[in-house]
RNA sequence: GCCCCGGUGGCGGAAUCGGCAGACGCGCCGGACUUAAAAUCCGGUUCCCCAAAAGGGAGUGCGGGUUCGAAUCCCGCCCGGGGCACCA
């Protein structure tokens, strides 16, 4: 028979075809007490085209859950599209293609592409969140969450990118910079927007982290510093109405109540709203003219911490409770008005941000905790003394040990009246309003007599007859869409012309996944109970302090609803590492792609192109490689080789064109080997039979345990390479080889699915690999008779002897004497056996 | 500045519980095949020293420590990456 050439393109859709005619991935029903492995990658934006990013994502999932239906599980490995979004508002403006139509064409691309790849996906399940059947359920969910009083609308300064033209939430600003836009800084904008009550969720988020064994470290850690837990001590400051002469009480949030006998003066936020009673007449004329300038501060400015404090004195005092002093009061721009109270009480002897401003401002210093053998002097400072001591100049808590005088003076003020121990979080609400088009319209009306309703039919649909401007959000100016009527009382209303964030697509999606076409819930609470929660969720870092939040909080909410069966919905995280590329320039051209590089020439203008570092690959630095191109070149197994072998999941990717032609090789390898054992010489048995199947059963041990146990595709490849080259030296095709070869296509089979379904049919099987079981290990196949064992003399490495692996230790020190041709006793001997022989001489 | 993670050949990386450092791949060197090249196959490849060889020495960022034995554990430093950063 004619010996066949690996052709990828022609192997990989055979075998396409053949998945897709037995319909393999399809799971079937899931039933309430199922035990569903569920496998989820986080759903890409379509943007029409697959990116290296998703390939090593979805290669590591697919991989995943086709070992564990080989394992015996039924396994949820579903995919869709977060399809809402601002490219395609972009490209209707542009182009002027409405966003559905070109939304749904990138879909389908992408599809296309995915398929191409050889993903495991149930494509029965797939769903875009920009269709109504999706985006109704947001709505639901929005009215389930208003009537809990978990949505709620208020007025507040947000985050405003101007490039987006819309808020942002605070997890989507990024050094004073909007997420998307990094070169962007965001401005303050006062508006009145909806929100999710995450505050309310904190705790549980922070507290349930602790059960989260599966996630990695850092995620957990990122949350929680992003929820920012902190307790301290509320403080009730008396002042005066500076007209009337009214009581009014400052409130102050602190952290330090053990530095309250330091307290030099008071400073609020400009935007708190005591500040237009507190400030003297005659300085009215200068608040004003200070508040407009920090009103006009980038949100970047105001909180950078090494610019210099500016602030404005309100001509009012308060009283210390503690001292009966008189302080003066300041507004200044250090004091946020989201945090704590909007107002600080200030020690600029033990803070070093009310230092600064002390030392800016000519107020005194008064040190009242000083360190272990020392004395401060407070004209003397040059920064804040942060740190413990002990306590001075504070009444009856004067030799005390600061720590102590904490939980004292707390004691204290909560005995007078004076405040009360608090916990406060840097976790604010989740901004959800956005004023674009495309995303899911929040299905609120405004009535003239009602008020805020809550509309009625749901979904309320996106308007398609809308004109797209360059100028803002298009649903303002559709009189068809605003003008309704209001559901409660017949009258005049107005709709809401905000959307949803599309984190809020995002945060439910997995269940959706689960019972995708329910067009009467979305989704029933038993189906979903047979899958939740995922077993193993895949993606990027990026979305450690975002989407994995917004997902945990929607989750919790449900789970309070009683509609999903667990209060966390991921057991266990992986966060795959980036993949990135050295860039390439030349001075003709500044970056240029990687194909247009030749031999250091650009491929435009011949002249030298400069090599640059390593970094993650982007489209502003040209740095790519396209996935499309991989695969017309190689075929998807080998880029899915390369990828998993190249480095362990969690770690950066650096792409190596050498590195893919070594899987090429690799994938082509395997092919050659079958095609010549096809015409070699068959036998009942041979002599190195034994041997071989101790490589076949130590390849099955360790690819499993590699897998299962920690996800090291690039070791356990590296075991099945091991056993390739072994294979390649038989000669004779026993029994026991044939199971060599049969384990190394099983096994390999999650990495390249096609080659290894191919292969397994020219081996003249029928079934399909997919629905083979994982090969079972054979713990007596990897006995041996004789082990290498390495003999240290006083841990210095001197000689290897061969001996049974359970040898007793006279005979394995015998055995050392005669390798080293020594006759002495030794003084002591550390034995393990079959590991090391060490002797001490 | 604070918090987290990391540092191993020319490169990506391995070393599971404190037990042979460098698996596997890339690159490079040599050989076979070829008129030649590519492809393929076989062999070598941590560094240094003496050497024909056998052999010896050093070695996991740097300095110390614990241990029979350290890439692995502890202390101090250096470097790189990531996160946070006026949060009272």
């Amino acid at each position: 028979m004619m010996e066949r050439k690996y052709e990828p393109a022609v192997v990989e859709a055979g075998v396409q075809q053949r998945w897709k005619k037995e319909k393999v991935f399809e799971l079937g029903p899931i039933q309430p007490e199922d035990e569903i492995y569920y496998c989820l990658e986080m759903f890409p934006y379509p943007s029409g085209k697959l990116h290296m990013g998703h390939v090593r994502n979805y290669a590591i999932g697919d991989a995943v859950a086709r070992f564990q239906r080989m394992r015996g599980r039924r396994v949820l490995y579903p995919m869709g599209f977060d399809a809402f979004g601002l490219p395609a508002e972009n490209a209707a403006i542009q182009g002027g293609v409405p966003p559905q139509e070109w939304t749904e064409a990138r879909i389908e691309e992408m599809t296309a592409q995915l398929v191409r790849m050889g993903f495991s996906y149930d494509w029965t399940r797939t769903f875009a969140t920009c269709r109504p059947e999706y985006y109704r359920w947001n709505q639901y969910f929005f009215l389930k969450f208003l009537e809990r009083g978990l949505a709620y609308r208020k007025a507040a300064p947000v985050n405003w990118c101007p490039e987006c033209r819309t808020v942002l939430a605070n997890e989507q600003v990024h050094e004073g910079c909007c997420w998307r836009h990094e070169e962007t800084p965001v401005e303050r904008r006062d508006l009145t927007q909806w929100f999710f009550r995450t505050t309310a969720y904190a705790e549980r988020l922070l507290a349930n982290l602790d059960s989260l064994e599966g996630w990695p470290d850092h995620v957990k850690e990122m949350q929680r510093h992003w929820i920012g837990r902190s307790e301290g001590v509320t403080l009730r400051f008396p002042s005066r109405d500076a007209t009337t002469g009214e009581e009014i009480v400052i409130e102050t949030y602190t952290t330090r109540p053990d530095t309250v006998y330091g307290i030099t003066y008071l400073v609020l936020a400009p935007e708190h709203p005591l500040v237009d009673r507190l400030v003297a007449s005659e300085q009215k004329e200068g608040l004003k003219s200070f508040r407009a300038e920090v009103a006009r501060q980038t949100l970047t400015e105001r909180t950078d911490g090494t610019r210099e404090k500016k602030g404005y004195a309100l001509g009012n005092t308060f009283t210390n409770p503690f001292t009966g002093e008189e302080c003066p009061l300041f507004v200044a721009d250090y004091a946020l008005m989201d945090y704590g109270t909007g107002a600080v009480m200030a020690v600029p002897a033990h803070d070093q941000r009310d230092f600064e401003f002390a030392r800016a401002h000519g107020l005194p210093v008064r040190p009242v905790i000083h360190p272990p053998g020392k004395r401060l002097i407070g004209a003397e400072m040059t920064e804040a003394y942060e740190d413990d001591g002990i306590m001075a100049n504070s009444g009856d808590f004067n030799g005390w040990e600061n720590r102590r005088a904490w939980e004292g003076i707390a004691d204290l003020a909560e005995e007078r009246g004076w405040g009360r121990r608090t916990v406060q979080y840097r976790l604010r609400d989740w901004l959800i309003s956005r004023q674009r088009y495309w995303g899911t319209p929040i299905p609120v009306l405004y009535c003239e007599t009602c008020g805020v309703v809550p509309a009625s039919d749901l979904p309320v649909l996106l308007p398609r007859e809308v004109r797209f401007t360059e100028g803002g959000n298009p649903l303002t100016t559709a009189r068809d869409f605003v003008e309704t009527t209001c559901p409660k009382c017949g009258g005049a209303a107005r709709r809401e012309t905000d959307t949803m964030d599309t984190f809020v697509d995002s945060s439910w999606y997995f269940l959706r996944y689960c019972d995708p076409s329910n067009t009467d819930a979305p989704f029933s609470p038993e189906t979903v109970r047979g899958a939740m929660p995922v077993d193993q969720y895949i993606g990027g870092v990026e979305h450690a302090c975002m989407h994995l939040i917004y997902a945990r909080f929607f989750n919790m909410v449900l789970y309070d609803m009683g509609l999903v069966p667990t209060e966390e919905p991921f057991r266990n995280l992986l966060t795959q590492g980036m993949v990135s590329l050295e860039t390439y320039s030349c001075p003709e051209h500044g970056f240029i792609y990687p194909a247009e590089n030749e031999d250091g020439r650009c491929q435009k203008c011949g002249s030298k192109v400069t090599v640059g570092r390593v970094e993650k690959m982007s489209k502003s630095k040209k740095n790519t490689i396209d996935p499309g191109e991989i695969i017309e070149r190689y075929g998807a197994d080998t880029a899915r080789t390369f990828i998993l072998f190249a480095a362990p999941p969690e770690n950066e990717l650096i792409w190596s064109s050498q590195g893919v032609e070594g899987a090429w090789r690799f994938l082509r390898r395997i092919y050659d080997l079958v095609e010549r054992w096809r015409e070699y010489e068959t036998a009942d048995s041979d002599d190195q039979d034994k041997e071989i199947r101790r490589k076949t059963h130590d390849t099955i041990r360790r690819v499993t345990r590699d897998i299962e146990e920690r996800f090291q595709f690039n070791t356990a490849i590296a075991a099945l390479m091991e056993l390739v080259n072994r294979l390649q030296a038989v000669t004779i095709v026993t029994p026991a080889a044939m199971e060599g070869m049969e384990v190394l296509l099983k096994c390999l089979s999650p990495i390249a699915p096609h080659l290894c379904q191919d292969r397994w049919e020219r081996l003249g099987k029928t079934t399909l690999l997919v629905k083979e079981s994982w090969p079972e290990l054979d713990e007596k196949a990897l006995e041996v008779e004789e082990v290498e064992v390495p003999v240290q003399v006083k841990g210095k490495l001197r000689a290897r002897i061969r001996i049974a692996p359970d040898a007793p230790e006279p005979e394995a020190v015998a055995a050392a004497a005669a390798a080293l041709g020594i006759t002495e006793e030794p003084k002591r001997v550390i034995y393990r056996p079959g590991r090391i022989l060490n002797l001490i001489l």
